[in-house]
DNA sequence: CCCTAATGCAAGTGCTTACTTACATTTATT
DNA sequence: AATAAATGTAAGTAAGCACTTGCATTAGGG
């Protein structure tokens, strides 16, 4: 369909970069064409319509199953350490995916299907895999044994509450910040979870 | 201006309703007008503008000081009844305003600076008089004394987190389940922060 | 009963939008 | 050089948008 693959990478990622800012309805394919450096029937050439061009961005960009892999294989039982690894990892996807992630809770009343669940997964799936995590550890007494999901839940809302509150933020918040975030919260998470 | 003020109300509470699930851009002033039950031109008349009108809304509706007041006069200086207050509290407010933060997180290029000061103010002034609480409450030996910002912004973000992963889930978190995950998350603040 | 203010109704304006069509031009392939 | 595929250009379509105008209808207070 496309023989020139840099034109469509092209539109792709106007298209994100635009919808990140602004929101699926209020980015025109005109702006997207003129950001791309193509022109507007370019565009629907290649994508039809706006509808399909969003899902292709979506699934040309989204992030895989880093996560679900790390749970399986990275961490080692020792609390504070795991604990670190899962915060530095879940915002690095994240924020390696946040424009996607924009876009997609801006929302709309056209907006593809495929591109709201991909969102909604967000930190639903991360307590299930923590919550088993905890218990596990519960279980060789490593951690206090009392209520391992809303242990998770808040360990993950807490980390998905930081990361929504940099994705509006004019001022980008500096990877010093994250990091002594990430450090503080995780100290503070292990004393409370600890036996 | 408004001799009936049912009229007034009826469109302000159509508009927040209907922007608050599809965004103020994807909100058409005909269907504002259709679910309040008046005319479009009834709507123009009362608010001049589309932009005026979600002004108007947002400067009927928002919520005060409640949360300044809060830190002023309610707490006790006992950290786990206290952070109990916080949180609820945090979370009441939340709540009740939660169609006007929807839409301002929705956003949109055009969207009136006023309401979305409203919603970037969220987080950050009450993670300061918490952490001005941790500070005095850590010179009275009452919490251990490490960092009172980032303890008090992993509190807050944690709710904060908790607050906008409900905000688009279909299945609305419930009541029990809010209570429980603020009665564990603050017991779990709570022993680590104490000395 | 009259007057005024609020609302409804019908029609229309000018603008923007996603998307199309027909044809010319460039670029790559053979 | 010839051919085909990808892009550009120009123009237009049909629909939807916020917003306006002129006039008829309703309702309440004096």
């Amino acid at each position: 369909m496309s023989a020139n693959p840099t034109t469509s990478e092209r539109i792709l990622l106007a298209t994100i970069n635009l919808m990140a800012e602004k929101g699926y309805d209020s980015t025109t394919t005109k702006e997207i064409a003129l950001a791309a450096g193509v022109n507007e029937v370019t565009l629907f050439r290649h994508f039809g319509t706006k509808e399909k061009l969003l899902e292709a961005a979506f699934s040309r960009f989204h992030y895989g199953n880093e996560m679900t892999k790390l749970f399986n294989e990275g961490l080692k039982g020792h609390l504070h350490e795991d604990l670190l690894i899962v915060s530095r990892t879940y915002h690095n996807i994240m924020n390696r995916n946040r424009k996607l992630i924009s876009i997609a809770l801006k929302g709309s009343s056209t907006l593809p299907d495929s591109v709201l669940q991909e969102a909604s997964r967000n930190p639903k799936h991360l307590k299930n895999l923590l919550a088993d995590y905890l218990t596990t550890m519960s279980s060789e007494g490593k951690v206090v044994s009392s209520n391992p999901e809303i242990q998770a839940l808040s360990f993950m809302w807490m980390n998905y509450g930081a990361f929504i509150s940099g994705l509006n933020a004019k001022d980008t918040v500096s990877e010093d910040t994250l990091d002594e975030f990430i450090e503080e919260s995780v100290s503070l998470f292990t004393k409370a979870l600890s036996p």
